[in-house]
DNA sequence: TTGAAAGCGCTACCAG
DNA sequence: CTGGTAGCGCTTTCAA
């Protein structure tokens, strides 16, 4: 294409008789500038449309008003709900997003990128984004792999970085880790409630924190209500439909007993369902589902989807907010408490209520 | 957050006893550098793990490899699954995407940014991206506003844009338009078909170019097919679940008579289905449902959903391959077909298999 | 094959 | 209040 011509803040200055640096004094406001200059100035400005090149500024200021987001996969409810959120704050704050999938994990996706994560890192150094966001992908996994985590500290050295998960020991960057398990115990306990006494698990990778710290909780519940944990009752895979429905017809095809079961998210509870479906079996007729993450559809399942409402939209606006404040060198605000909420809705056959507890 | 330092060729430069040029040289790869110097200083960035500023690289180059993409909305499947495949074609070119989440239209969502298109574009500019794709918003409208109008015009100035959308008088950019509506016909012919006289279209927002295309598509189908066209049959909103939901209870409440329904998209046939499932219709044994635009879950859904399958993952790659030739200044390949598809599955009662015909 | 040096467009400092 | 100017980190002539 055909080079297309910019305006430069010289050019702008001869236009307007003035120097350079006055031009820049208009621009960036602050100081003071004549009346008339600026009017002048400020005329050329207009006329020709001009506004100032980024790269050149960033090259001085060192910084360039971009964050960069690092995530496996926007495609997912999960994380594009919280990407909108993330920006939002963003743009108030006058930042724009550089986003990356890595697609990390994802087997049931068909897509699958050759890049690995500390092939992003690098780009985010390279870019020179004033900070990183880092959502998922390896972070999650309860062992890091050491290249990985190599990789991540070289990123912490040289940019502020919030990641949202556990805390990996060596690494000095904000890690926000929302998940406690409490809206697994209280599904558990209303499902209890219901007369149900076995209740499976359903779906998420194994080794992903967000997995494994829920299926602790679900087992400690279990306990808690003087139930036995009966491992032949859990089916890990991932979090898309199409594991919800392999996870629940390996349950199925080892002839596990039970009346409910709990999915790791509302995709995974889709496609459960229709693996139970498909073996003449109904929810909540036969079988209670209750979601541990909340979608946008599940209002409009049939029926209308149980699950639980980890607000990810208050998370994502915590996590950029976090981010922001490390950027601008900010003290950060005391961590504020994100109330997680159990909607009950039709999929446990029943319509009672909200209900509500705190989390993080 | 304390500044924290970054290496620069210069360090580079002095660390390894050679001039900057050098250095230079060996990383941009291709002029002659003698084999013990280029050996030196590949150590030395080995060891300190340099790498290149981008921004001071782009003020000379005039190249960011990086990609701005304005869409209205990444949570709506039809968005996100055009973004990854987008993204990994650019990364294969080395590229970068910065995106943009203009909510434009998006009445049915939480959401709201305050930014109009033409923020997005400027920024775009500022930012120095070498090249910008516009996915759906003001562009799809099918009067466009004059303001917006301006503002595009300024940017395709600027830098090459490819939008996905029917050709705006007067703009000098490349348009892509795959929407043709034959798999409307195709769709149409079906039912009518399985014997479906009355069959109405629900979901979408009037004025925006997808759904009057469709919808004229819809209308033309019926005359050919020998039908009338029923304006009570109609019935707009949005491209959401909710949408689908409210359109539909628009269509019951005004006793709307029918046997078969089309709905813009997924996420509307599922509002829609839970519309007449309130009503203690069911989908397909009362009604029957085609959704123009296949997500991810329709294969779990029950019953499984008879949808048109877009390949947008086709029309990602031709966009974006398109767009990064114009930078490039390659000439554009042939515009290669895309052919859509309707996949057959339960909603309509029955399970045949899957028709192919050609669209774009 | 190599180094010196001139900028890319801008900010920020220094003198006046 | 204003203009001159030294860079930011890099690429790219131009001589040597």
């Amino acid at each position: 294409m055909a080079e297309k011509e910019h305006i430069t803040i010289t050019q702008i200055a001869e236009l307007s008789n003035v120097s350079i640096a006055t031009v820049s004094r208009v621009l960036n406001g602050n100081v003071s500038v004549s009346p008339d200059k600026r009017k002048r100035v400020e005329e050329v400005i207009q006329k020709y449309n001009f506004s100032p090149n980024a790269l050149a500024r960033g090259l001085i200021s060192k910084q360039t008003k971009t964050i960069g987001v690092i995530l496996p996969d926007i495609s997912n409810p999960y994380f594009s709900s919280m990407f909108l959120e993330i920006e939002r704050s963003a743009l108030e704050a006058g930042y724009t997003l550089l986003l990356c999938n890595t697609l990390f994990g994802g087997s049931s996706h068909g897509i699958r990128n050759t890049k690995e994560e500390s092939y992003y890192f690098q780009m985010m150094i390279d870019k020179q984004v004033d900070g990183v966001l880092i959502i998922g992908g390896q972070v999650d996994l309860t062992a890091v792999e050491e290249n990985y985590k190599q990789a991540l500290k070289r990123l912490v050295e040289q940019l502020p970085v919030v990641v949202i998960g556990k805390e990996i020991e060596d690494i000095d960057c904000i890690f926000i880790h929302p998940e406690n398990g409490q809206s697994v115990t209280s599904a558990l306990n209303y499902l209890y409630m219901l007369g149900h006494r076995k209740i499976a698990f359903v779906g998420g990778q194994p080794n992903v924190t967000i997995t494994e710290d829920r299926l602790n909780a679900y087992k400690k519940a279990l306990q808690n209500l003087g139930l036995t944990v009966d491992d032949s009752l859990i089916s890990l895979s991932d979090y898309y439909s199409q594991d919800g429905y392999t996870a629940m017809n390996n349950l199925i095809s080892r002839n596990a007993s039970f009346t409910a079961f709990l999915a790791i998210n509302d995709n995974v509870a889709l496609g459960a369902e229709r693996a139970l479906y498909d073996q003449s079996m109904k929810v909540p007729d036969d079988i209670a589902v209750i979601s541990c993450d909340q979608f946008l559809t599940g209002e409009y399942h049939i029926p209308r989807l149980t699950s639980i409402n980890q607000h990810h939209d208050l998370l994502a606006r915590l996590v950029i907010t976090t981010l922001i404040n490390a950027i601008q060198g900010n003290a950060n605000p005391p961590k504020f408490t994100i109330t997680t909420e159990l909607v009950i809705r039709e999929s446990c056959g029943t319509h009672l209520g909200i209900r509500n507890h705190a989390a993080i």
